[in-house]
DNA sequence: CTTCGTTCCTGGAAGC
DNA sequence: TGCTTCCAGGAACGAA
């Protein structure tokens, strides 16, 4: 599921095909996924705009297309965006098609289709979950004297406090628990009862397995692609995420899995604690 | 206020 | 073999 190495990816991949181009045609096959305007006003609002820049925050993906206009696209679970040529066939799972110059076609696609698009404008809509998003990892806001505090007041297991999304954005399910093997911290430990030093270890694991994602240009499971349609490699890398009763790289001791917050969650019951 | 459970969706795996 | 059931999970939302 794309988190903020594999959007961070996808990023990468898209800008070299997309910037500086202009969107001549949108088609929407699945009205839903729109959230903010209406599909028809997305199509008419979108149709003629250069993107101007791709960026990104959290794990919501940011195109640029003009002074005051931006589309905003959260991949959830399944989502991906592709640019190829125009000429090619539409990718399985197509939902958006958008047409631009130079020959290539942008489209969103998505399996299971959670996925959202917004496009806004800074006096127009406001998306629950961008503007409420905390500081991303590897960067100064990020730091233990920031996160020390708010574990303090928090009775939620530690694995459940850095998931979301207003107290670091972007780490998911994959990097929160590769996070907090990283750190030796058990999932389920309530982030209140956390010394000052295992807040120090969390936050530069959190900074490491981020990092570590970008490396590797993000983590397939099933069917993460990145702009140019390319798995990642850093699958190949995780510590405990998906390997659930095979041993541990430490200490060789089967890997547990359990429930933390309705999430599956993978840990070593003997280097974590 | 915080925390917890439910919901959305599809394909693949597991179970009978 | 072939059908049914379960599970994966980000985040909005309602309930406690």
């Amino acid at each position: 599921m794309p988190e903020l190495p594999e959007v961070e990816q996808v990023r990468k991949t898209l800008l070299p095909h997309i910037k500086g181009k202009t969107i001549t045609k949108v088609e929407v096959y699945l009205d839903r996924l729109v959230k903010h305007p209406s599909s028809e006003q997305f199509i008419k609002n979108l149709t003629g705009r250069t993107i101007e820049d791709v960026c990104r925050r959290g794990k919501y993906l940011v195109l640029k297309t003009g002074v005051n206009q931006k589309l905003i696209v959260h991949l959830r679970m399944t989502g991906s965006l592709v640019a190829q040529a125009s000429d090619l066939e539409a990718p399985p799972y197509a939902k958006i098609k958008f047409e631009l110059t130079d020959g290539v076609t942008m489209w969103f696609c998505d399996i299971r289709t959670f996925g959202t698009l917004y496009l806004v404008t800074d006096d127009d809509c406001y998306i629950a979950g961008y503007e409420t998003l905390g500081p991303e990892p590897l960067t100064v806001g990020f730091n233990p004297e920031y996160l020390a505090p708010i574990a303090a007041k928090s009775r939620k297991p530690i694995k459940t406090l850095i998931l979301d999304q207003t107290v670091i954005a972007g780490l998911g399910n994959i990097y929160a628990d590769e996070c907090l093997a990283l750190a030796g911290i058990l999932p389920t430990r309530i982030a209140n009862t956390l010394t000052r030093a295992e807040i120090e270890a969390v936050h530069e694991a959190a900074n490491k397995v981020i990092a570590q994602g970008i490396a590797n240009r993000g983590t397939t499971f099933r069917d993460y692609k990145d702009g140019e349609g390319n798995k990642g490699d850093n699958q190949n890398h995780l510590l405990v995420y998906g390997r659930g009763g095979e041993p541990c790289k430490t200490c060789g001791e089967p890997l547990a899995t359990t429930k933390v917050g309705g999430r599956g969650t993978t840990y070593c019951a003997k280097c974590q604690h």
